[in-house]
DNA sequence: AGTAAAATCCAAAGCGCTTTGGAAAGTTTG
DNA sequence: CAAACTTTCCAAAGCGCTTTGGATTTTACT
């Protein structure tokens, strides 16, 4: 492995030129830029980033905290895809990313703190994190820039970005209600799941912002599987509760119902529409497609890649937490 | 941020002395190891990585390589579940993940080799490389520990792991004539996967192994999207075709062919059945359900990244490529 | 030509850790 | 009790880079 100072005295050079040489600084004439860069070229010169980044004290590592075991197996998609933006964004620039060992879950993991402290991780972008989680709590001591989707977290370093689930919630009920359904079921996620609540309160305010009354019996909670949605739907079959229409908060439940629905001789949208939340990338090929509401998963990672990057390079900015449009995807279940 | 030198001073020892105390070298007593790592704790010690690196020339990272922009959506979900494999392997060891910017598919890369030296890379994780892709010649040029899926490379240094898809068409075949078939189309993905000859050869082998004649009409090709296995269905029928099964190399052209055979009013499996190839995760909810050959992606990651390890660790053992045992899935589209 | 200013370059220290080659202290032997 | 080990510790060098504080050379100006 070739090394500045193997270039410098190749050159009868400092190896402080030499290295102010490829880091153009001013102090060098520009011929010498040039031939020590050619040389070192022509040597096949790396330049060492752990040496590099010990004299600067600077690591260019963030870190991803995400979870593989997400008990709903779509939730991996959208994961994947939020990493994808993550990854693209900071592919525009020196970080890189890197994965810590072990999962979110486990509950032997090290302190996040020795995580970033050991491998001077300089920010934090987390994804998938559950309400009861104790890094909340570390990430909550602020000693380290984060953005964490959708999960709201606002100090000094860290903020969050989520999809604007008000807006998908109203999306999805005033499409309903326009085509002419009053009575609309509301199957939820668990708690476990920060949107959940938002989402619930997104229906809320659709339905009266349509005039139309909440009615507890027709909301049934789920757990974001398939098969809580055909649960939820069967139950509700069972009580023989009034309602034309079903608004699911994520596609996988939407599906269940679906299934449910089809099981006792429903037609779907004929005899009862169904919208999802999500637009994970099987809606489209699910039986009715999918009417959803689509998250801009990549855009979630991008911009939020971006938020973490201006905390870490311009950390008196103020924070703000950012929210990502939604869109109503019509296909043939609604 | 506190440093040996620190927990050194307040004891009055040596920084040698506290260095190898807390790497548990023989040479300390335990008293002092006792005490040492006593007070590291209290005064929350955490050892830099970088220098460590830089002192020790290892660095225990890990490089995956993968692409964000597969062409069809679904392959996602199945380099995810393979890096879910991989992570969870190296999170039993002191190896970290790393994720260098850039995307395999663009081409004002840097060199692997540039990334992999300039970080003290210790060995690569591959998934997802085009046979077209440049990467695979710096890849022969063995200079660095590496596993590849789905892509044969046999090297001092590097070797690869895959699904059997031979084993694969085999028991898609198998279990169609032994629903009566005898003539089965087939759909293959595009030569840029190194998976689609071997599938197609698996094919050829298992229709021989029947008794079946091949027959070049009835085998067309796709691309691993929906709409090519749409398009070959589609074709196969305007061609009058003569067949009563479809086995697809790819769940997704599955459900295509499956479309297109719907739209001309042919009921699946009554009339025509369909095998797909992955067993992707919404193959359970497309409708009907597909049956296809379940690859075990996690293993796949898990497998190799241990073998990886083994590369890395015990440089000298000679290397064996892998093959992950398949699956047949029986659902309701055959 | 003589001097000030600008342009180049360099030696050495430092980033936080490991390791080499001894030295000092403690223990065991003959 | 001295010699010979053992045990326990340490000073200093090194990993490959950046940066400080000067030194030296070149250019510009009176």
């Amino acid at each position: 492995m070739i090394k500045l100072i193997d270039i410098a005295k190749k050159l009868g050079l400092s190896l402080t030129t030499v290295s102010r040489a490829l880091n153009d600084y001013e102090e060098v004439s520009s011929k010498t830029k040039e031939l020590v860069r050619r040389t070192a070229k022509e040597l096949g010169y790396v330049p060492n980033k752990f040496a590099r980044n010990l004299a600067l004290k600077k690591s260019h590592l963030i870190s991803l905290l995400y979870d593989d075991y997400q008990e709903t197996i779509s939730y991996q998609s959208f994961t994947f895809e939020v990493i994808a933006g993550v990854r693209n964004y900071f592919g525009r620039t020196p970080y890189d990313l890197i994965i810590v060992p072990g999962n979110l879950k486990s509950d032997k993991r090290e302190p996040l703190k020795n995580i970033c402290y050991s491998r001077g991780i300089e920010g934090l972008f987390v994804v998938g994190i559950r309400t009861n989680d104790p890094y909340i709590e570390e990430l909550k001591r602020d000693f380290i820039p984060a953005v964490v989707v959708d999960y709201p977290l606002m100090t000094k370093k860290v903020t969050y970005i989520q999809s604007d689930n008000l807006k998908g919630c109203k999306l999805a009920v005033d499409y309903l209600v326009s085509r002419g359904h009053g009575r609309i079921a509301f199957i939820n996620g668990h708690d476990l799941a920060a949107v959940s609540p938002l989402r619930l309160n997104g229906y809320k305010t659709a339905l009266k912002s349509n005039g139309i009354p909440f009615d507890k019996g027709i909301v049934k909670a789920g757990n974001y599987t398939e098969k809580s949605g055909y649960d939820a739907v069967s139950q509700l079959l069972k009580e023989k509760a009034d309602f034309t229409a079903v608004f699911a908060a994520s596609d996988l439940m939407a599906v269940g119902a679906i299934k449910a629905l089809k099981e006792k001789g429903l037609k779907v949208p004929e005899d009862i529409a169904v919208v999802g939340f999500d637009d994970v990338f099987f809606a489209e090929y699910s039986h009715p497609s999918l009417t959803t509401i689509r998250q801009h998963k990549f855009d979630l990672g991008y911009i939020g890649a971006m938020e973490l990057h201006g905390i870490i390079e311009n950390p008196e900015r103020p924070l703000r937490s950012r929210k990502i449009d939604v869109e109503l995807i019509i296909r043939e279940s609604a």
